[in-house]
DNA sequence: CCTTAAACGAGACGGTACGTCCGGTCTTTAA
DNA sequence: TTAAAGACCGGACGTACCGTCTCGTTTAAGG
C-alpha cells in the first residue's frame, strides 16, 4: 500500500466542505443515490481529493456521521434503567429516520457488503457505544436493577435487536409506547423484575 | 406503475435460466458486483428480457430467493417450542451465511434503500413466514409453554431481533449454543416457564 | 434464398397501410429516423407482415416511393427541348425538396451503402425515366434542335448532375432561372445553337 | 450547442488512435458499419473520449478525412486547363472509390440526413476546394483558355455534376477517356474554343 | 523570508454497466 | 392458413460514475 499522504499538509477546510456536502446530498438525494462526484461538485473539490483521503464513498460518510453521531448518542445515566435505555434506543432510532435519507442506513447497508467499512463501522461508532452500554448495565447491576449474573451481550441482543430486525424489512420502528413494552419484555428474561 | 406484460406469453425456460444465473453469479462474485449484463450473457437472454419482466436487479433476485426460499424455512412443529424455534432460526442463518455471497444479505441491504422492493421482500417472503412463526407460537400457546397473553408481536422481534442486530454489524451470527441462550432469555421474557 | 411468398396471398390492404405509413412517417421523421417498428405500429401491421414481402426499410420506401412518382415525373413533350427540360427536372427537384424528409432523398442516402438497394433504386425508378429522357432528346435530335451525333449519355451527366452534386452537398437546389441558365449551358455544349 | 471542452488538455495521441482506427475500420467494415463502440476499442479509448470531442460517428471520420484529403486534393497548374482537371477529378473520384468502403461516400450519404455534418462537411471539405478550383478557372480565364464572362458556378456544377449523378445511382464512376469527353463536353458549354 | 514539495482545483482519461432502442426471427392466438 | 401481436436474442446506442492520471496553482514547512 502506498504511503498516506502526510497529515500535516491537510486542507481542514476541504475536509469540511467535503463531510457537509455528504451529509446535505445524502440527504436530499439518499445514500444509493450519492456518488462522489456529486460530493466533489458540491464541496468544490476536486476528486482526487476526497480519493486522497478516503478510500470510498462508505468511509467519507462514515466521517461524517462519525462527527454528528457523537455528541447525539452518549447514554444518559440518571438512575432509572428502563427510562435511560428509552431515551437512548429514541435518539438512536431518530438517526435511522428517515430511513431512506438517513446516512446511518445508508452505511449499514453498505457494510453489509464490504467487510471493510462494517469493520470501521463497527470499531468506530458502534463498539464505543457497546462499551458505554454495557457500562450502564453494569451500573444498574450495582443498583441492583439488573440481577448481577445477567449476561450483557444478551441484554445487548435483546435490546437493540428489535430495532434492526423492525429496519432490515420496514417492519416500522417502534414508537415511545411500543418501545417501552419491548424494554420491559427484555429486561424481564433476566430474572424476576426487582421488587 | 406500467402494466406487466402478458404473462401468457412469457419464455418459462428463459426466466428459470435468469433465476438461475443470479443466484450463480450471486454466490461466485456476492450480490453487490452481481450486474444485469452478467445475468444475461450467462443465462443466455437478451437484457430486454430480463428489463421486461423485472424492474431491477433486486427484484429478479427476490424472485430467485423466493423461488428456493420456500422450501429452506418451514417452521417445524415437534410440541417442543424451543428446539423448534432453534430449528428454524438455524435454517434461517444458513440463509444469511455467509453474508458476502448470501443472495438474501443483499437483498436486505438493497431493500434499505429502495421502498419498492423492501414491499415485495416483506409481502412475498417475510410476512408469510411471520404468520406461520406466530401460528406455531399459538400454538405453544395452546400447549401451555407460553402464557395465553403473550405479545406475539414482542416474541417475534426479541427472537428474531438478535439475528439482524449482529448481521448489520457484522457481530459474528450466533452458533448453535449462543442460539439457544438467547432464546432462552427470549422466551423467559414473557413470565415464570409453566410449571 | 428462401422461395418468396405466393403474391396471389398478399394482402393488398395490408401492402397499402404499409407504404402509406412509410411515407407518412418519413415526411414526419425523415428517413432516418422511420424504423420498421413504427411503420408496423402506424400501419396496423405485424413487423412479420413487413419483413414477409420486403428484405429492409429501403425496399419499402423504394415501393411508396415507386408508387407516387410514376406519375409525377413524366417526361412532356410540347416540342421545346428547353421548356420540357425544365418541366422535368422542376419535378425531379420537387421529389427531392425538402431534402430533410424527402423519402427519394432517403433513398439515394441508402442507396450509397446498400448495392442491392441501389440496383432496385436504378431499374425500378430511375433507368425508365433515363430512357425516357433520351426518347425526347432523339426526338428533339429529329427536329433539328439537338446535333444528330450528340452523346446522350453526357447529356444525361450535364444536365442531370448538377441537381445532385448540389444536394449531396446542400449548395442549394437550382431556382428556375438558376435551371435556365444550367440547361442553356448544357445544351450549348453539343454544339453552335441551332440556326 | 454546449461549449466543447478545453483543447489544450485534449491528449493527441487519444484523438490520433481515434481518427486512424476509423478511417481503418471503415475501409474494413464500410461506413454504415462502423460503430462508436468499435472505434473505441479499435484505438484503444473510451467511448466517453470520442464523445467528449464529436457529437456524432460523422463528426469523427469527417475530422479523419479532412486530415488524409488536404494532401490528395490540390489543383495542379501546369498551363493546361483540360489536363488539370482530369488529374483533379481523377483524384476526386479516387476518394470516392471504392463507394462501399469510401469513408468520403459515406460522410456524402450521412450528410444527406444530418444538417449540421452537411454544414461542416461543406464549409470545412468542399468550400475550400470549390475556391481553389474556381481560382484555376479565373487562371484559365486570364491564360485565354476559358472566356472572361464564363459563369464559375456554372461550370462547377457542370464538371463536378457528372460525377455526383453516377455515384449516387451507381452508374460508374467516369474512367479517364469518359472523363475526357465529359470535360470536354462541359468547356465546350462556355463558347468556341479559343483560336 | 524564501524555497520547494505537497496538496489542491480542474478535468481528461480508460473502463464498466446502465437502461433503451431497434433489427430481424420465432411463437402464440384468433379469425 | 394467414396475419396481429409481441416475446425473443443480439448489439449498439449515449450516459453516468468509477478510480487514476496529468496539469498548473496555491500554500505552508522548514531551511
Amino acid at each position: 500500500m502506498a504511503a498516506p499522504p502526510n497529515p500535516l499538509r491537510r486542507n481542514e477546510a476541504s475536509r469540511r466542505a467535503i463531510l457537509d456536502a455528504s451529509l446535505q446530498l445524502c440527504a436530499e438525494l439518499g445514500y444509493r443515490r450519492l456518488t462522489i462526484e456529486a460530493i466533489a461538485a458540491r464541496a468544490g473539490v476536486s476528486k482526487k481529493t476526497i480519493y486522497r483521503w478516503w478510500p470510498s464513498k462508505g468511509a467519507v460518510v462514515l466521517e461524517a456521521v462519525d462527527d454528528v453521531a457523537t455528541t447525539v448518542t452518549e447514554h444518559p445515566n440518571t438512575g432509572d434503567l428502563a427510562a435511560d435505555l428509552h431515551t437512548q434506543l429514541t435518539a438512536v432510532i431518530g438517526l435511522l429516520t428517515p430511513a431512506e435519507t438517513s446516512a446511518a442506513v445508508g452505511l449499514i447497508a453498505e457494510a453489509l457488503h464490504d467487510e471493510e467499512l462494517a469493520r470501521d463501522l463497527r470499531e468506530r461508532i458502534i463498539r464505543p457505544r457497546i462499551d458505554e452500554f454495557k457500562e450502564r448495565l453494569r451500573q444498574a447491576q450495582r443498583d441492583g436493577q439488573l440481577p448481577a449474573d445477567a449476561d450483557l451481550d444478551v441484554a445487548l441482543d435483546l435490546i437493540y435487536g428489535p430495532l434492526y430486525h423492525r429496519l432490515v424489512f420496514h417492519l416500522g420502528l417502534p414508537g415511545p409506547d411500543e418501545l417501552r413494552t419491548l424494554l420491559a419484555h427484555a429486561l424481564r428474561a433476566f430474572g424476576p423484575p426487582p421488587r
